[in-house]
DNA sequence: CAATGTGAATGTATTCACAGCT
DNA sequence: AGCTGTGAATACATTCACATTG
């Protein structure tokens, strides 16, 4: 029974792009959908949208369409977010208080029932309801509240201790805001948010838009058919 | 005309993994590196590297390896990031105070040299050393300024008003916060850091990677009990 | 020689075309 | 009729294998 239904990673991306389109909808009062305006509307062809609710499960109905309240069901079942995530913030500067602050969370699955710091200043502090906590009870908390997921917003010299702690403590899946890469074990999903990276990538795109890069060989003297090493600067 | 060099979304999406690791080893006294190590450490092949690298303009030597400072120059070239981007903040909210103190932008090769908040009751205060201006004097300070990139901040609701204003005042390129998809013309780049999206796509990777995916059937609603047809496989 | 750069082979994702439902 | 679901065809990305190079 190793049969993995094995969802393809391009499709899982976009399963979080289809649930927020399909809850607007549903708050709108609407019922149901085509693949070609739920497509449309997200940059996607009609073929891609069913070929990827498709691998989710077969909601579809030919003539009609897709059930929204079906598919979002589907879909918050997929990801686990009807039954809800606990999560912790590990890290409690800038970004780590606007993530305490961040109201949306609740309402899309994830609740965040701990805030942990190593500042001593810090300890007992409140971010709105969250009291800022000690790194020592990570291991104790996580357990006794379920804590699955982790966002670490520490300093990149931190991070990875605090990466460290978290595995110890048995989680299973960290977001990491900390601009550099973190060592876990393979059954800990480590994702990375890194702002200076989307800030460059945003930056490379619209270089290329915008045809700015001339490219190659930046000698114009040199053109000939001997590719391989040519001049470096 | 010839055709574009053309990076590949793929190879151009780890452009910033590869500046981020280079300049990390600059820093520590390295000079040069090979295909195997650079991948290694960022969980690729050597071949991709060298693939990707490659696409950039051929910098390596063979028995040797890569210059990093060369290297580095090249991806700096190709981002921009080596005159430095000129950056505004649309949406002085949590998220907002947040990047106005993050401090790592500026060496990253941007700079954000305006804020912007439509709320009466923020104009004039500070963050830090910003001061936020009235979204009336967005056109101005965009042009007086050189702005090309901006970051969105505002709640989902602003957020295309925001947009709107950006593009009109000719702005290149937008990196959004707000959970929605912002309608920008093509010459316009946008792209969205969601963050419920990204906590959404961490949870779905935990539960895949856990196999807590047993994936069930089909739901028993509304269909009978044939099912000849759509046997897949 | 040891590592790059790159065609050829493989693997994966998207698009096409259409059979089959409602 | 209109739309879904899906094999077949295409496009794209990664990996392999090796000739080439400093």
């Amino acid at each position: 029974m190793a049969g993995t239904p094995r969802i393809p990673r391009p499709t899982a991306a976009r399963v979080s792009l289809y649930l927020r389109e399909l809850e607007r909808r549903l708050e709108r009062g609407e019922s149901t959908i085509r693949s070609r305006e739920l497509g449309h509307c997200l940059g996607l062809t009609d073929t891609q949208v069913r070929k990827d609710l498709g691998h989710i499960g077969h909601l579809g109905f030919p003539g009609v369409g897709y059930r929204i309240e079906d598919l979002i069901a589907r879909l918050r079942f997929l990801s686990g977010t009807d039954r809800g995530w606990r999560a912790a913030v590990v890290g409690v500067g800038n970004i780590g208080r606007a993530l305490l602050s961040y109201d949306r969370f609740e309402s899309e699955g994830f609740r965040i029932v701990a805030a942990f710091d190593s500042d001593p200043e810090k300890i007992g502090r409140h971010v709105g309801t969250h009291e800022i906590l000690p790194m020592e009870r990570l291991g104790e908390l996580v357990r006794e509240r379920g804590i699955r997921i982790a966002i670490v917003t520490t300093p990149p010299a931190a991070a990875q201790d605090a990466a460290d702690a978290l595995v110890e403590a048995g989680i299973s899946g960290i977001l990491n805001f900390a601009p550099c890469r973190l060592e876990v074990p393979p059954s800990v999903v480590s994702t990375e948010v890194d702002l200076g990276m989307s800030l460059l990538q945003l930056a490379l795109q619209v270089r290329l838009v915008n045809g700015e890069l001339l490219e190659i060989e930046e000698d114009p003297a040199r053109s000939g058919p001997v590719r391989a090493r040519s001049i470096r600067r």
